[in-house]
DNA sequence: CGGAGCCTTGACATTTGTCAAGCGAGGTGG
DNA sequence: CCACCTCGCTTGACAAATGTCAAGGCTCCG
């Protein structure tokens, strides 16, 4: 991975670089982020700040969870736990894009979820899970921050602010969920693909000249794990999106074109109402 | 609703009658609860200290909560909230059961779970949300407390070690849905059938000389909503079950005759594996 | 410039939802 | 106590959606 202490600017972790924006049609187009090197407090400070989790807290209590925090910076496509692996520790995302992958019977792994800096994962919300369920790795360069799930669970006890707060958090992934499985019986793959395009547009998209840019590598496998389907079914959707203008995409690049359609195209046609 | 106390039976609402036992093969064997008229203290708190959540609270703790809850009782097929109303109140089972149902945007309610005592269920874990999304409504007779949002987001602050514990319940929640997501694109109809009749045996199932009677009334279309699947496709594989002798049932009524053979139509089956 | 891997597309198999008809359990009224 | 009637359950036939298998083609990287 790339190493690079030009960093000394103002935001050091978010910095994001230098990157000749898309031209040519048919050529990757993502955005590279220059490495975070190491986190620096004031950053950690601020990332723990930006993390919903903490907000409303002071800073002399911030920069006590701090302590009791560690850093870790890790490459591309680093692995950071494995499904079946001991869960005790708990990450906070400082830089970075981190995905989760659930590894099924048969041993294929599907992509579950993509994080950005400010979430939370690992030993879920404290629980009291033995193992991971998921297995975790980067994307791209990150900066992630770690804490004993003992130490995490003291933080709350200390801070039942905190705790209802991450009580929230937990209790709107639940809502998501449950509303993901009513949606999976009832929705099209064609629905279920432009949820998903849209809803990584809102986590990690980014506005560039031709449309919205979804900043991170993501495959037809990996799309068609977020969405519940197979890559050959989301290929097939891609291929009308694109026929329409929709989007755009490549070899592990998608670019939004008109997301008003996809957010048409999520909603269930209706029959043919006989007037 | 009418509210009579004469307790003992004989209540309109309540007491849905004096059913015999299952005798005959063909006949409806739900057994019938007597309505647990009104909960007094004692009860309440018993209720309390099964709930997952209070557990390890002193009695005094446990007493100062249940005065900020109120107690209500319901006849069968009462309805309790509606979705879409506005949700600042949690319910907690004392006695009963309860069905939750989500309405799909063409009106039609699916089933989507069921409550036993001890369940929390309303305004969830008391996370923000300002309407509820589902309905609720009583199966049978049941008692029923309630608390304000409010109030228990106070006691989570007050008790941090029940904000815990709601946490980990939210949390392992959260990941059977995720779970459920998972299963839900990989399994089939059968399985997902097989898996949901465990599952109610699990919680409201009561050992009978036939079999494992699930003590509540559910028709294909209820148990099709559980299942995520329609009626028809329910009766199917439920009549392929009574084939086998897995499992007898009726109208609104089903015993699990061979758990096991359930857990076995639970798993995938296995490719071929040559030679 | 060449190769590996991802993407696309076609053909096909399977599952499951949909529509429709008919049966029968179980409650009701005579 | 019996016959009737209603509503849920069952079953068949069919269609639609989607997963599976397989064969190229294109991108991107070295």
């Amino acid at each position: 991975m790339t190493q690079d202490d030009q960093g000394q600017l103002n935001h050091p972790a978010l910095n994001a670089n230098s990157f000749v924006p898309p031209k040519g049609r048919r050529t990757i187009p993502l955005r590279e982020v220059v490495l975070p090197h190491e986190c620096p407090e004031p950053v950690r400070l601020r990332v723990l700040g930006r993390a919903p989790y903490f907000q409303g807290l002071d800073i002399s209590e911030l920069r006590e969870i701090s302590t009791r925090m560690n850093t870790r910076v890790y490459a591309p496509n680093e692995h950071i736990y494995n499904a079946g692996d001991e869960a005790n520790e708990l990450f906070v995302i400082a830089e970075g894009r981190v995905k989760l992958s659930q590894v099924s019977a048969d041993g294929t792994a599907t992509l579950t979820d993509i994080l950005v800096p400010g979430d939370l994962f690992g030993a879920m919300g404290a629980l009291g899970q033995p193992t991971h369920l998921q297995s975790a790795a980067t994307l791209v360069p990150c900066c992630i921050l770690r804490i004993g799930q003992h130490d995490f669970r003291q933080i709350l006890e200390q801070h039942p602010k905190v705790a209802l707060k991450v009580l929230d958090d937990v209790a709107g992934r639940l809502r998501r969920a449950q509303q993901d499985i009513g949606d999976q019986s009832t929705n099209t793959v064609k629905q279920r693909v432009a949820t998903t395009l849209l809803r990584l547009a809102d986590k990690l998209g980014e506005q560039t000249a031709e449309g919205i840019l979804l900043n991170v590598p993501l495959s037809r496998a990996d799309l068609a794990g977020l969405a519940r389907s197979t890559p050959e079914s989301v290929s097939r959707v891609m291929s009308q999106f694109k026929k329409q203008n929709v989007v755009d995409s490549g070899r592990r690049w998608t670019i939004l074109l008109n997301p008003e359609a996809l957010t048409d195209a999520t909603q269930a046609v209706l029959p043919p109402l006989s007037d």
